[in-house]
DNA sequence: CTGGTCCAAAGGTCCGACCCAAAGTAGCAG
DNA sequence: CTGCTACTTTGGGTCGGACCTTTGGACCAG
């Protein structure tokens, strides 16, 4: 060791990428509110000559944060980077990814479900404004009345995200928003709705839709808690009947 | 009204970037499942032959999906893109963005966290492995001895992630990983760690360990929806009393 | 008004060169 | 043979500069 005649130790550093840097230090002015939404970014050239980095370099930056949800960049004279604080969409995509590469088990899926949608019942039961109601009494004459299996599923999906935000809580509708598009995808491809299916879903809904209308937080968690319930054992089931040509697993 | 005179309507039309095109591809693949974890991607310069794109936008594209948590990329020799399935990271990034960004009522988080904490705790009692329990005791010794707050919030922090994994649900889990960041961050600020609230933490979280360690859920379930509601309920009570300085919210 | 033409700003793409990091390899001193 | 050094190779990271495409606005002709 020819380390040893110095008595000075340093722990491994790391060494970021300029263009992390820059997206780093991008990323916590937006974060901490320095600028309101929808301010514009300098344009590249002009950051190029602020920062002193390459034109690739900014870019590759602005792509990161725009990835993130923190910008949206428009082409075109006028066009630019302008500033965005993440919402929704970018929570529900990234739990896409999850549940998508991590072929996670379907089952985990309804049980987050079970965990959130009786909250957000709830939280409608207490939070919801009439604007909510109005979209919630919509899916369910759409459901009523859809005749495709698409048309079904759309309905469906647009009342329970529906009640998520009728909560006006951010994080949660989030994740609704998420864990819909991928019950979506799941219950299309298997046929398991059928008419029955159809008209308990609608009377579950017409029945959840009162409780809140009527600020019983109560009822709402109830009614919720069974219908999810009661939707995840039959979705599973099919799974099951589905899935016998299937090896075992683990 | 100018454009009455046509019936033609047409919905406003997506044109991709060349390197979303990639990008996508790339992903569509690597959920699909067709390569393996570790798998590693051709070179940018390979890539740029095969796609017969610049490497600027064959770059551009895997920075995306690096940002997405779909690749991992490290420089050097025998480096390069290799495929990794996103994890609970990317999760709990992208809902710590939208916390920190939004500004997002603090009430929201604990909503949140009382919508699931007792469900990972029923997942828990029910799903726990020996390695699990060792973790759980882990931080149970760990909290009970911590002297400054940091080390009691970092325990604190483990344990109630510890819950969430024994669970064995990766969406909960990524869930809890960001909404325990979140409340880090927050209760760091605020110092309302007091030796009472210390004392009660330890001996709540040691009850729920029990009833996860006897693999009973609904004692689990009890005891958790407890201890994260009085959590919540301090917490928000702090809140108000530091917020006083704050004009009055809506 | 309607449509066409042109211009300028800004992002999108491409090229080619060079820099830096990591891992292997050859060769040399002891 | 051992161990160090120096070189080479393979890969990502950065740079600068050229050119293409999109978009909005201004101006002009019908």
């Amino acid at each position: 060791m020819t380390a040893d005649r110095s008595a000075i130790r340093l722990s491994p550093m790391e060494v970021p990428k300029a263009s992390d840097v820059l997206a780093n230090e991008l990323r916590e002015r937006i974060l901490s509110g320095d600028f309101p939404e929808g301010t514009p970014l300098p344009p590249e050239r002009e950051l190029v000559v602020q920062t002193r980095m390459s034109r690739t370099t900014v870019r590759e930056a602005l792509r990161v944060l725009e990835v993130q949800g923190l910008i949206r960049i428009k082409a075109g004279r006028a066009g630019g980077a302008f500033v965005q604080q993440p919402g929704e969409e970018s929570v529900a995509n990234s739990l896409e990814l999850l549940i998508r590469g991590r072929q996670i088990r379907l089952a985990s899926v309804h049980e987050t479900r079970e965990a959130i949608e009786p909250t957000c019942a709830r939280l409608a039961a207490i939070n919801r404004m009439p604007g909510d109601l109005a979209r919630l009494d919509a899916a369910d004459v759409a459901i009523a009345g859809s005749g495709s299996l698409e048309a079904f599923l759309q309905a469906n999906l647009d009342w329970h995200i529906g009640v998520a935000t009728a909560g006006h809580n951010e994080i949660l509708t989030g994740i609704m928003i998420a864990l819909s598009r991928a019950i979506y995808t799941v219950t299309h491809n298997e046929g398991f709705v059928n008419d029955e299916v159809r008209a308990i879903t609608v009377r579950a809904h017409r029945s959840v839709t009162r409780a809140i209308r009527e600020k019983d937080p109560d009822a709402a968690v109830r009614r919720m808690t069974r219908h999810v319930h009661a939707y995840a054992a039959a979705a599973l089931a099919v799974e099951e009947r589905t899935a016998i040509t299937v090896p075992p697993v683990e």
